[in-house]
DNA sequence: ATTATCTATAGATCTATAGATAATGC
DNA sequence: ATTATCTATAGATCTATAGATAATGC
């Protein structure tokens, strides 16, 4: 029941690479409906044909792009965490770090919301993607918050739900019309009012190093 | 400069009725893309080109749909602030009806996000839409929130973007997994939490109606 | 006269496959 | 032998328009 090792070339490799920046950057700025194979193809300088040996089909093709950068910001995190950060700045410095790539924060966006119709290509992909970050967020944030301090009714997990939300609707917002607000502002503030509810209210959040314990 | 003052026959109302309840039925259900004009005719009962009779082009179509929906929600707003509800009961009121109709919810999801590109047939007005909502809630919060009492920084404007996204953000969650979250019970809960923020810290918010001075 | 519909169709796309040929790796 | 590409094309769709015919309203 091994997966089917397959013999890789480097060039194949190069083209998979080319491929999905390609579709990432397409899928991002037209939707996945809207940008084609063929766009995609010709983006890379290849025929439909020669892509389609590379990824069997566009849901495929969409899914590896989703997965991928998903990876990557799980790799950000963990070293984040392992430099000495918070959970929350970590968070922040997550945020800070998509924006640089914003075409692949309004992939998201879209598809996220695209997802919630069942037959979706992605739709099992999102689903299991916000139940997973919805858990781990939630006993990560035992560390920070005291759940005794919380109003009656509430629990961590409502806590992570809000933190998910606030990001995803400031970030549609930040879509929407850049001028109108900054993602990363309104989650340090909102963390701010959330401040009463945590073990340490006057802990440290934000982007930069960590200053104390850590310097050499 | 008048607008063109056409006759209309009562066919042709019922008939932009139906169009309407199906175009809204499926573009909710498959998306803007995924659902044709095609679709959207056979479910009415006639003739792709018989509807284009009605709706000129699919985009007209879709914005036909969201203005309607956007002026029905309107006038559930005026009505609930007549009646004596607060602007955040109001707000609750508007979330709860709208869950009578989960595909409109969907309908906005979806589209909202679709619309954060450039060249979509609803980017303008979604772009406009928020831009007004955002500025009515800010408005209106004044009647209820202390603004001397908010950290230094918030804004009036801060805390109606995150009540937008809040609401925006479950949504999301919400239709990806029902089972997940209550999009009403998230807003009650997060309006608690605001709570040291506002003029009356103990006001009574709820989808019930007002008890006090209404009566008689 | 105006409105409502229909048939028919142009003209674009789009995804995916079949089958051939070229390049590469053990 | 395996991998990478290409050409060609099937088979689906999709939007929108032209032009004819039927129904309706003053």
């Amino acid at each position: 029941m091994e997966k089917k090792e397959t013999r890789r070339s480097p060039k194949g490799d190069s083209r998979r690479r080319a491929i999905l920046d390609s579709a990432l950057r397409l899928f991002s700025e037209r939707g996945f409906n809207s940008a084609s194979i063929a766009d995609i193809a010709a983006d890379v300088g290849m025929t439909q044909a020669g892509m389609l040996h590379h990824f069997p089909s566009k849901a495929a093709l969409l899914l590896a792009v989703l997965q991928e950068r998903e990876e990557r910001n799980q790799k950000a995190k963990s070293e984040s965490l392992e430099r000495g950060f918070d959970y929350l700045s970590t968070f922040l410095r997550t945020l800070h770090t998509n924006e640089r790539t914003p075409i692949l924060v309004q992939l998201f966006a879209i598809l996220s919301a695209e997802s919630i119709v069942q037959d979706h290509p992605a739709h099992d992909w999102f689903v299991e993607r916000y139940r997973e970050v919805a858990a781990s967020m939630t006993s990560e944030l035992a560390a920070v918050f005291d759940q005794s301090k919380l109003p009656a009714g509430m629990t961590l997990e409502t806590l992570a739900r809000w933190i998910i939300a606030v990001a995803d609707g400031v970030r549609l917002q930040w879509l929407l019309d850049p001028t109108a607000v900054s993602r990363e502002t309104s989650m340090i503030q909102f963390f701010t009012i959330l401040r009463p509810y945590m073990r340490d209210p006057d802990m440290h959040i934000s982007l930069d190093e960590p200053s104390r314990e850590k310097r050499r």
